[in-house]
RNA sequence: GGUCCCUUCGUCUAUCGGUUAGGACACGUGGUUUUCAUCCAUGAAAGAGGGGUUCGAUUCCCCUAGGGACCGCCA
């Protein structure tokens, strides 16, 4: 392979927001395709938008992809630091003719717009200056592109296939902003070649601009790059996925302790398809990976099927990387969990990550462990005339000084035939006083994970309470 | 309004013109489980509508309807 050959692609997000879950599926698609061709992926940040770009959203886009596994090659690339080279090209175009000076005000045209769209006629600018002769030195302007009067362009899209378009359908973008700026449309061109890319895969909302883009390209001279142009993730009600919608940031499922992995794989599987096959790992899913599978229709996104993506890989993966998941992930969202704890909690792991689809399940199935209360509340639930059974327990393990499930089962059956009860009559009480909750593990599970002394405790501080409340 | 795109179970999707239209999530039922959950089994659930082409159309073409994106001196 020589290096002619070699696929380059990029993700250029624009630091003006915390990563968004279709940014995230861009940025995997463009670095899944680069692995798998064997290519290389590269990060460009887009941070021309002035007012709005923000350098912590541009740490968290990082420190998110970076979360996210998904490497680059080469130092991110800052739009801004190269700009004089944008200007450059817009005042070479400018000389060949390719662009124009633009006299007109932004009120005026503002105007124009409001009146055509009153009018419901379709509003372009109307390339009142194009070709306007002579300097007009002392006025503002804008500089922009002579776009194509006639015939059709056919952009031969990797996704959508063929789309054809009517040249005189795109107007005489701005290139060049009143302040000498570029604009996004000249950046991205002139990027995309500098960059070498040789694949742009982005979100179906650009498409538009690809035929801009490529205009660029083609009076430049230069060689223009394949493009696809992936549907749009939609909300719950068909949009668009906004940053106003529930769940649209990368960092609104790290919050909850989604894993980077299911994540992914849950991206991966929206809008692209390999046969029945739903789980994918790393190697597979670059093995795998190709621009044609992808889906042409919209996909919305369902927060069902995230989570039990993410249970998958929480019962697929070992209980010490778990732990470790946990403690990393309480304290960064939750509250630190106290060291003493770790060992009752690493060996518990294998039963508190049971009914968990995220790591915040888990952690509240672990709370009992290491911030244990029993409300008034949850007293209420108990059936007082079992109390005279719970102290029987209470004084038999005592008695025993034995944990284990093979004596406490002993126990219990006894009790059970004794009292002909249900096991659920003795259990469910016991849940509530040993974890403050009527949800949780098995008791056994319970009582082994707090062990003797904790577990005594637990009950004496019950029968405390219960006495108090007798007496008032 | 203009341009472009899309349309298979509720959701994500499979189907290279001939299938009892398959899988997954969610949901229902039954079983296992000393709660909930897990697990196992099982069920219900889809080709937007109308025309063509064809021996045969979910698949190809056209129309209609519905949905979406874009229409910035944002990116």
């Amino acid at each position: 392979m020589n290096t002619n050959s070699i696929v380059i692609t990029r993700f250029a997000p624009s630091p003006t927001g915390n990563l968004h879950i279709g940014g995230a599926r861009t940025a995997l698609f463009n670095w899944l395709f680069s692995k798998n061709q064997k290519g290389k992926f590269l990060l460009r940040i887009e941070d021309t938008d002035a007012v709005r770009s923000k350098d912590q959203y541009l740490d968290q886009i990082i420190s998110t992809l970076k979360w996210l596994k998904i490497d680059w090659d080469e130092e991110p690339y800052i739009q801004s630091k190269n700009i004089e080279t944008h200007i450059e090209i817009a005042k070479n175009l400018l000389a060949n003719g390719n662009a124009y000076r633009c006299y007109c005000s932004e009120d005026e045209l503002e105007k124009e717009k409001e009146l055509f769209l009153k009018k419901k006629i379709p509003y372009t600018y109307n390339r009142k200056c194009r070709e306007l002769k002579g300097e007009n030195n002392n006025k503002i302007f804008v500089v922009r592109f002579k776009s194509k009067l006639e015939g059709k362009t056919t952009l031969k899209d990797l996704v959508q296939g063929d789309v054809e378009i009517g040249n005189n359908t795109i107007e005489d973008f701005v290139i060049l902003r009143k302040d000498n700026k570029p604009t996004y449309n000249l950046s991205a061109a002139v990027d995309d070649y500098q960059m070498k890319i040789t694949h742009v895969i982005r979100g179906d909302d650009h498409k538009i601009n690809a035929f801009k883009q490529i205009q660029i390209f083609e009076r430049m001279g230069w060689k223009i790059p394949e493009y696809a142009h992936i549907p749009l993730i939609h909300s719950k009600e068909g949009k668009k996925l906004s940053k106003r919608d529930d769940a649209s940031t990368v960092e609104d499922y790290k919050k909850i302790g989604i894993f980077p992995e299911a994540l992914k794989n849950y991206l991966l599987r929206l809008g692209w398809s390999y046969e029945n096959k739903e789980i994918f790992s790393e190697e597979e899913s670059i093995k795998l990976f190709n621009l044609k599978n992808i889906g042409k229709s919209p996909s919305k996104l369902d927060f069902d099927r995230i989570k039990s993506m993410n249970e998958f890989y929480i019962k697929n993966i070992n209980d010490k990387v778990l732990f470790d998941r946990l403690i990393q992930y309480s304290e960064s969202y939750k509250k630190k969990i106290p060291e003493k704890f770790y060992a009752t909690i690493e060996k518990s792991m294998s039963f508190l990550k049971n009914k968990s689809k995220c790591l915040e399940d888990i952690f509240n199935n672990s709370k009992y462990i290491f911030s244990y209360e029993l409300t008034e509340n949850e007293i209420e639930k108990i059936d007082k005339s079992k109390l005279n059974i719970i102290k029987s327990i209470y004084s038999q393990v005592k008695k025993g000084g034995n944990i284990e499930k093979e004596f406490l089962k002993k126990i219990f059956d006894q009790i059970i035939e004794a009292e002909k009860i249900n096991f659920k009559d003795l259990g469910q009480p016991l849940r509530i006083i040993l974890t403050g909750s009527e949800y949780g593990p098995a008791v056994y599970d319970i009582a082994n994970s707090l062990g003797l002394d904790e577990l005594l405790k637990r009950l004496e501080i019950f029968f405390v309470k219960i006495d108090n409340n007798i007496k008032n």
